[in-house]
DNA sequence: AAACGCACGCAATGTCCTTGCGAAATTGGG
DNA sequence: CCCAATTTCGCAAGGACATTGCGTGCGTTT
């Protein structure tokens, strides 16, 4: 889909607030309401917008506790590495996971309520993931930054 | 602030459609419009809905590739800490950053156009950042999870 | 130059959000 | 155990909002 700079400023500001409503999103970024929803709707039926969340606190539910898990697999065969996602996905505390480059196969980020927590994921979810051969993990100290998505203007941004 | 089963059939209910009407959200709750509502105003007000935003996709921005980025400082000291976070903040492309346990200071999710792109940020971005005394990259081959939060029954599920 | 397509604004209609109010339920103290 | 205080609920009304059809203007194509 091709995209003018209108289109960019709507998710530009849909991003910072997902629920802002058409009204104001069309006065901010200089349409009528009308122009605005229509613009809109074909954002999200092109899949430029994947969807609209909430975003809930972690701590106030309880899940202070982030933990980075690094894992290799006793293998790289097709079938090892589709049993071994299919089982990650399952787990709820699983927050994300990418196949990786480098030392380690997949690189998860797991959320627990403190480490009695996290102590059951790992023992419940993590050893019990099938074909892993090495688990090494690491605990946020601190979360700097966390944006759900990388900037509009990401390409356009002055160096620091 | 102290929650209920409504409750977390909000949450969850907004985790996965953050625009979820009021009315609709009311009745998938088993509430008046306007109870929902008041309800739903005491969790954004006492911050457990933190807010809400679009998820953009990267890949119709052209932003393909991610990396995770692992970063020693020449220090601990708190001053050393706090220059680096700061420069850390106003790259665009650098969507997570955690101040980590272990091997490393900080694990960093850099998002990145192609590996021509991501050459610019590491030389405009990532060596330009004060303090760094080793930074390791490795790159996302592809993304198995990327959920915008842990699941509200997180501590209910069943184990693999 | 004319015709076509596309995006816009305006207006109307139907839906939705919010707030005030009284009733019901829950909680805590006597 | 009961009563009072506080909270939370549902209902109703008023105001705001989203959506759709329609006519207009602009740019492109033939």
């Amino acid at each position: 889909m091709k995209l003018d700079t209108i289109d960019y400023a709507i998710l530009e500001a849909l991003q910072k607030d997902g629920r802002l409503a058409n009204a104001n999103l069309a006065e901010k970024v200089g349409l009528s309401a009308s122009a605005c929803s229509r613009r809109l709707d074909a954002l999200e039926k092109n899949g430029v917008i994947r969807g609209y969340y909430a975003r809930v606190s972690n701590k106030e539910l309880g899940h202070d506790m982030t933990a980075i898990v690094n894992i290799s697999l006793s293998g790289q065969f097709q079938k090892t590495l589709s049993e071994f996602e299919t089982a990650v996905k399952r787990c709820p505390n699983i927050v994300v996971c990418y196949l990786m480059s480098g030392e380690y196969d997949y690189t998860l980020r797991v959320v627990a309520k403190d480490l009695a927590d996290y102590e059951r994921i790992h023992r419940d979810w993590l050893t019990a993931l099938p074909h892993v051969a090495k688990i090494n993990s690491s605990f946020a100290l601190r979360e700097v930054i966390d944006r759900p998505n990388v900037g509009i203007d990401a390409g356009l941004a002055k160096k620091c």
